[in-house]
RNA sequence: GGGUGAUUAGCUCAGUGGUAGAGCGCUUCGUUCACAUCGAAGAUGUCGGGAGUUCAAAUCUCUCAUCACCCA
């Protein structure tokens, strides 16, 4: 054997032979009858690469499947990948950017033709990354989210698109999803509506302006401000309302101004009409002074404008008041320059705003009250525009040069120009949405768009956790899951992207209700009629019908709500799919003037688009267990392993994916997804950052694994997997781990040197030999314990234990002790202690397993040939019947009695070789039996020249106190007799705090009367025991001091 | 602003009422035939502060302080 493990070379060797031999298949390795233990791996996204959340997080279930697997499981670990609509459209648009090409030129088709090119080309770099870490998932069932879609090239022809399309569509026809105009978070780079999850809030120093909003008319009225008990600090007439803002560029779609109703300051200009100072002078708007209870009286002037198309606050403020809601802002955030002219659209919400006149939702979404000369602009320009002109106006509230509320643009009050009126633009820092992808800050944007009515189906996925079908860990999680489901908000599952399912919706106009009017009321079709048919094709977009199925030929019949309104012949015309709403009305415009010319009926159409956008990426995740499985057909893996039995998931995604998951199984088939989540923590770096690119702390675990191998890698993130905890990563820690394998490695080398190979049919509750019974018991107590703490997801328990037993038990004192025992000539002792520490070696290997699974494996290997391999081995059941207390009394003294002369002797500076004899003053029987029956191993590990009996320790010898005896160590040459004293006044200080300690508890009448039994009487022999020491020591130090 | 959690050895952290622990680091010693990616020994604690419950508190309760994360 090598002198230690070449991971390099063997990892890539192992891995591949458990893939030949179908190591990881679902059901490898399952005993007959077995039981199915299935765990769903978090779909990394396609476009991902390992990072050491990953590692963490597949490193956790691979230990538990590969333990359960040996433990004769019926095992599934299902991996696969998510399409992440979002990251893979961006990706595939930055690779055509490089070659001068972008999506808007091509065709849809051809675009998504480009991404599974692409997906084919790099989609399986996290897969062979997952494989070097030593994941055992069934790579022959790897699943995408998209597969089956349309389009979708040889080799992806899963059935994940049905699964998703019969979802929605069954989500639809139950009344779960809807379409809506609702205010969603837009973000204006990727121009797609995102959900609140994918919004980052984050806090910035910003500005926010003060301006004066004229009353109409040029009304005045008495403002008076009142300090905390009622005194009056200010009083003046004012023909404004003062209104502070964050985002001056969107008072162009105010729509009303609010106050707190029991705001006294404003309350006798309620109701009456104040002038939006931005815009030509000829045209401004006037809007209502309402009263809400929103607005913090205590926060800026307390007047808030309301602008219900760009903000979630006002727009709630909007729908309570019957305020209209204005959309200022196009797809990519720039100022709307659509529409009629600003004066024109400016009159109608003029009307509305005095109440002359009412719009439909879709109407005011049409009107663009974004003035003519700044149509156009881009958010921030427009922002600085309206700031310019309303301060040009002299209409932004003035305050001093150097009122501290300006920041860093406040002079100093010594200052001359301190005294100068200037505009008041607050320097705050202000919270500012971001898309968590693209970057940019996020607009608030009043769109049509589909949701999940989540509030109808969070009922079941809130019971099955509270009933305990699912069991969330820690439990801390439990309450953020709680909390985030009674509080849910519609889930926005529209995207505006290219790259994903598209939803599954088909819409036509509503001729019905719009168009047509019979004026004759004979049912036939007449050229006027017709006409204004043909004018409907302007109706306002949102007002179309729609209907959700699997396909155009499911849904096509379902239009005939819409055609049996129909005068006849229209009400016969054939249902046709066009590509858009465009098309649409280009084909029923031509449709009805054929008709006209040729009144030949079987040519009318009724032209029906189906809806562009595509499902949010985590709607199909959501599917992810049941998907996987091959739902909606009942195939034998759904049935075996659905629901499913663990899930791990970092705790960043509970919402995103957890919830979801719980909501969306329960909804759909009627089942909780899993039975048990497990929630793990964040991996940061060894200062307890979060690893970012941008501070350059991110550990990469492939390079982690490339200098110290894939089990060491594994074995630290076990080992620091406490729960609930944060783990801070360093590469110290990992290299001590990989310590661990070298040392794992060099013992069976030291098994192998002495012809230790295991022995079969091997009986460990056989032997005979006190020390081979002790380290057979040592064994089985490793094995119960880790299993229990694996059992209870206490991953750290798990690997800790075992480091401790393997290295703290195994090596450090087994090994050592079966050296004097191979050299002992005695052929019995020889043969047994051969086949007990080849045993132990193969039991370190297999309970090491399933967290360092390459060193084992290979060990395993090398050791002996193997009916299978180790990842297939069975899992030991042995316990308590292997652990012989007699033995394990007896090693422990012995133990404990080397380590007492080690500690003298390192103590007292003696030279690490010499041999000294051992003076023995006072022995009980049991313990010279236990003397005399390991005297061998004593010696050597304590380098004892021999035992002596003596009536008493000669001068400058140092006592040597242990349980149940007293010896002496013969070194008067370098003793100290100072140093010695120290040391045993020292040990005295602390055996008389402890007596003290446990004295007083004993003495107290109440111990006696509510400790348990049991306690009681521990307490009094630990002081015995204590008594005795201090006994011994106390006589030592006699000793000593007639010495000196 | 709301919520959750943390505070234990130099560092990173275990420890759910009964004698304060581990790994790493540090100091000293040691190359004899498993391993220097090693062995042996050692030092270091007002368990964040305060109060309470209890025979007994790192552990339970309250309070204060500091930090972190999540949500608005």
């Amino acid at each position: 054997m090598d002198k230690s493990f070449n991971a390099a070379e063997a990892e890539a060797r192992i891995m591949q032979e458990w893939q030949a031999k179908d190591c990881f298949k679902a059901g490898a390795n399952a005993k007959p009858d077995a039981d199915p233990f299935c765990i769903m791996i978090p779909p990394p996204n396609v476009t991902g690469v390992l990072h050491v959340g990953h590692a963490f997080n597949n490193t956790l279930q691979d230990v538990l499947v590969r333990w359960h697997r040996m433990r004769g499981f019926d095992t599934l670990w299902q991996p696969g990948t998510d399409h992440a609509g979002i990251a893979t459209q961006m990706v595939v648009e930055r690779e055509l950017a490089k070659e001068g090409k972008s999506r808007r030129d091509m065709t849809r088709e051809d675009f998504l033709s480009h991404v599974w090119a692409w997906k084919k080309q790099s989609g399986g770099t996290i897969r062979e990354q997952l494989k070097r870490l030593g994941a055992s998932c069934d790579w022959s069932r790897e699943a995408f989210t998209m597969s089956g879609a349309p389009g979708a090239p040889e080799g992806e022809e899963g059935n994940f698109h049905d699964a998703v399309i019969k979802v929605f569509v069954d989500m639809y026809n139950k009344g779960f999803i809807y379409r809506g105009k609702r205010l969603v978070n837009w973000d204006p780079h990727f121009e797609t509506a995102i959900s609140d999850l994918e919004v980052e809030n984050i806090d910035q120093q910003g500005h926010m302006w003060h301006f004066k909003y004229p009353l109409a008319g040029g009304e005045t009225y008495t403002y008076v401000e009142k300090d905390e008990d009622g005194n009056v600090i200010l009083e003046e007439e004012r023909d404004y309302i003062s209104i502070a803002t964050t985002r001056p560029e969107t008072m162009l779609g105010d729509g009303a101004v609010a106050v707190h109703p029991d705001d006294a300051r404003y309350a006798p200009i309620v109701g009456k009409l104040c002038e939006i100072p931005v815009g030509p002078k000829e045209h401004r708007r006037l809007i209502p002074i309402i009263t809400d209870e929103y607005p913090d009286p205590d926060f800026g002037s307390g007047a808030v404008k309301i602008t219900g198309a760009h903000d979630f606050n006002d727009y709630g403020v909007a729908k309570r008041g019957g305020i209209p809601c204005y959309r200022l802002m196009d797809e990519k955030a720039h100022l709307r320059d659509d529409g009629v002219p600003y004066a024109e659209a400016a009159a109608i919400a003029q009307e509305v705003a005095n109440g002359t006149r009412t719009l439909t939702e879709t109407e005011a979404d049409a009107l663009n009250l974004v003035p003519d000369h700044l149509r156009g602009l881009e958010r921030f320009e427009a922002r600085k525009r309206v700031v310019e002109e309303i301060t040009e106006e002299g209409l932004a509230v003035m305050t001093r040069a150097d009122d501290p509320r300006l920041g860093k643009a406040a002079v100093k009050a010594e200052d001359e120009a301190a005294s100068h009126p200037v505009p008041l633009v607050e320097e705050k820092v202000i919270t500012q949405p971001f898309g968590d992808r693209s970057k940019v800050v996020i607009e608030p944007m009043l769109t049509d768009q589909w949701f999940v009515d989540t509030a109808k189906i969070v009922g079941p996925a809130l019971d099955a956790v509270r009933d305990g079908r699912t069991t969330i860990m820690p439990e801390q999680h439990r309450k953020v899951y709680f909390h985030w489901l009674e509080n849910i908000e519609p889930w926005t599952i529209s995207r505006q992207l290219w790259w994903g399912h598209q939803i599954p919706v088909w819409y036509g106009f509503d001729l019905g209700s719009h168009g047509f009017v019979d004026d004759e009321g004979d049912g036939q079709l007449d050229i006027v009629e017709m006409l204004r048919l043909l004018s409907a094709q302007t109706l306002l977009k949102g007002d179309e019908r729609h209907h959700a199925a699997h396909d155009f030929e499911a849904v096509s019949g379902q239009f005939a709500d819409v055609l049996a309104k129909l005068p006849a012949p229209l009400n016969h015309a054939q249902v046709i799919e066009v590509e858009d709403r465009h098309a649409a009305a280009h084909a029923l415009a031509e449709s009805l003037a054929q008709y006209n010319l040729s009144e030949d009926p079987t040519h009318l159409v009724y032209p029906v688009w189906r809806d562009a956008d595509v499902l949010d990426t985590w709607f199909s995740s959501g599917l992810w267990p049941i998907g996987t499985l091959g739902w909606p057909e009942q195939t034998p893996e759904l049935q075996r392993y659905f629901p499913t039995s663990v899930l791990i998931s970092g705790f960043d995604i509970i919402f995103f994916w957890v919830a979801r998951m719980m909501m969306m199984q329960l909804a759909v088939v009627d089942e909780i997804p899993f039975k048990q989540v497990y929630v793990h923590a964040l991996v940061r770096d060894e200062k307890g950052r979060k690893m970012s690119k941008s501070i350059g702390n991110v550990l990469d675990p492939l390079e982690l694994i490339d200098e110290f191998g894939a089990d060491a890698v594994r074995f630290t993130l076990t080992a620091m997997a406490a729960m609930g905890r944060d783990l801070k990563l360093s590469k110290d820690r990992i290299a001590g781990y990989r310590n661990f394998g070298t040392k794992l490695w060099n013992a069976a080398r030291f098994a192998e040197m002495n012809e230790c190979k295991p022995v079969p049919g091997f009986d460990p509750a056989s032997v005979t030999q006190t020390v081979n019974k002790w380290i057979i018991g040592e064994t089985a107590r490793a094995r119960l314990a880790h299993d229990e703490a694996l059992g209870a997801f206490r991953f750290n328990d798990a690997a800790n234990g075992l480091y401790a037993f393997v290295w703290g038990r195994v090596c450090d004192w087994y090994l050592e002790f079966a050296k004097p025992l191979f050299a002992s000539g005695d052929e019995a002792v020889i043969a047994e202690t051969r086949a007990t520490m080849a045993w132990v070696i193969d039991q370190c290997l297999i309970l090491l397993h399933p967290t360092m699974p390459f060193v084992t494996e290979e060990l395993w290997g090398e050791i002996a040939d193997r009916d299978t391999m180790l990842i297939h081995a069975d899992w030991p059941s042995y316990g308590e019947e292997l652990i012989d207390r007699a033995a394990d009394a007896e090693m422990t003294w012995v133990l404990s009695l080397i380590e007492e002369v080690r500690s003298v002797r390192q103590q007292m500076h003696v030279p690490a070789g010499l041999k000294v004899p051992l003076l023995q003053l006072q022995l009980d029987a049991d313990k010279q039996a236990a003397y005399d029956a390991n005297a061998m191993m004593i010696d050597r590990l304590a380098r004892i020249e021999e035992l002596r009996v003596v009536e008493e320790l000669p001068k400058g010898a140092v006592t040597v106190a242990v349980e149940g005896g007293t010896f002496g160590l013969p070194i008067a040459d370098y003793i100290d007799v100072e140093q010695e004293k120290e040391r045993l006044e020292k040990v005295l200080g602390k055996l008389g705090k402890e007596i003290g300690g446990l004295k007083g508890r004993l003495s107290n009448p109440k111990f006696a009367e509510s400790a348990p039994e049991e306690v009681v009487q521990e307490t009094r022999e630990n002081l015995a025991a204590r008594e005795e020491e201090e006994g011994k020591i106390r006589a030592a130090l006699e000793r000593l001091s007639a010495l000196g």
